[in-house]
DNA sequence: GCAGTAACTTAACGATGTTAACTAAACATC
DNA sequence: GATGTTTAGTTAACATCGTTAAGTTACTGC
């Protein structure tokens, strides 16, 4: 009864094959780079066959990028975390704004294109939340446990707002870039100056006088 | 020997219908959803007549975002501007939020969009730098006015580099809304509370301890 | 009157995402 | 072992897109 099973690791092989072209077209084209023609026809196959793994081209991508933030988030994990709070913070920072530049067409299709709101489905229910997968909820964990330690100052007690600026805020020094960093109009400085300043700033902002450092 | 004058107002007149009804479908339906053929439609010329005013999509949309930039930065400017410089920049940080969260549109192909390098035209040199009219050189202007003030850290030298980080600050906040508001994995706080802890967070990291308030 | 200019149209090209109808092979069932 | 069903994959086609090339047509300057 091991027929099933092996029709079904056939049909993910091709599935994997499909986003494995996708991909490598992806990271140098972008999404409207890419067309799912080329995608066909670097695997050899017709473009309609792609039809049979994936809903419609959105999907595909986002299953993609899916893949590969995961498996990003586990190479950011596994870093050794700072002990001090307000380190940590800045360390995921910094590792959030070198997964953006690294990576410029995933980090454009995920956060800086609107797309239609979708019902999470079981895999992301797996995802979210979830601190070692999830970058947001490993964000959140970091900042309640900055509060908890009192390192903020007392006021801010909202972990999710705190968060949302925060992530707003190395968002804004990775997209501002991602868009406009070959535009002339601006003398930019080097990225990592103003995503050190952004940090600097913000952590800045939040941190507790009355607690001394060290 | 009018005759010119008049061809020439003509030809922009028509210019002005297209743009128009450029921005008409623009505002609601975006840069994508917008296509040469329902502008021609709308003011009842055939497509290609636009290739007469502009040479392609991005042109026409390009030069709709100048003028409709230009316009709001007026009312921007007209407004009264704070006399204290941090005040200020709050102020400049909330009009440009304001700005960014009512023409989304307009602000994801102005500054969500990578688009190639292109030399700056004539009329771009009219504007780069006039604080006027340039809502950038507004900023850094702001931004320079509070150094010399004082009202930094004195570390804080450099206004081109602190300009560049509150931008990013804000457009994180704008950038982050537009294109992830509605998305269920995060649970969003109001865009106002997050735009203003923004601005707290900043100016708080960017004010010198040394000068008092007041 | 005649040549020239230039706004505008018609027709078409090549590309896109996607659907409908079909093929062919593997499977389950009797 | 024939028969019907499922399903990965194909071919052909549709509607739409941005854009170019080749007209047309009206007006202008001479």
């Amino acid at each position: 009864m091991g027929v099933k099973e092996r029709r079904e690791r056939e049909k993910s092989e091709t599935r994997d094959k499909i986003l494995d072209a996708a991909r490598e077209l992806f990271v140098t084209e972008g999404y409207e780079g890419v067309s799912m023609r080329k995608v066909a026809e670097k695997i050899e196959y017709s473009p309609t066959a792609i039809y049979v793994h994936f809903a419609d081209k959105n999907e595909l991508f986002h299953e993609l990028c899916r893949q590969d933030f995961a498996r990003l988030q586990e190479v950011m994990k596994s870093a050794e975390m700072p002990a001090d709070p307000l380190e940590r913070l800045r360390h995921i920072g910094r590792r959030y704004i070198d997964f953006g530049t690294h990576f410029p067409h995933h980090y454009v299709f995920m956060f800086m294109t609107p797309h239609p709101a979708h019902e999470p489905d079981d895999e992301d229910r797996e995802i979210m939340g979830n601190p070692e997968v999830d970058a947001y909820a490993l964000l959140k964990w970091a900042v309640q446990q900055a509060i908890d330690a009192g390192c903020f100052r007392p006021e801010l007690q909202d972990a999710e707002l705190v968060s949302q600026t925060l992530w707003a805020s190395v968002h804004g020094v990775i997209s501002l870039n991602i868009a406009k960093h070959q535009d002339p109009w601006v003398e930019w400085r080097p990225l990592q100056d103003r995503a050190e300043m952004m940090l600097d700033l913000t952590l800045r902002g939040l941190r507790n006088p009355a607690k001394e450092v060290r």
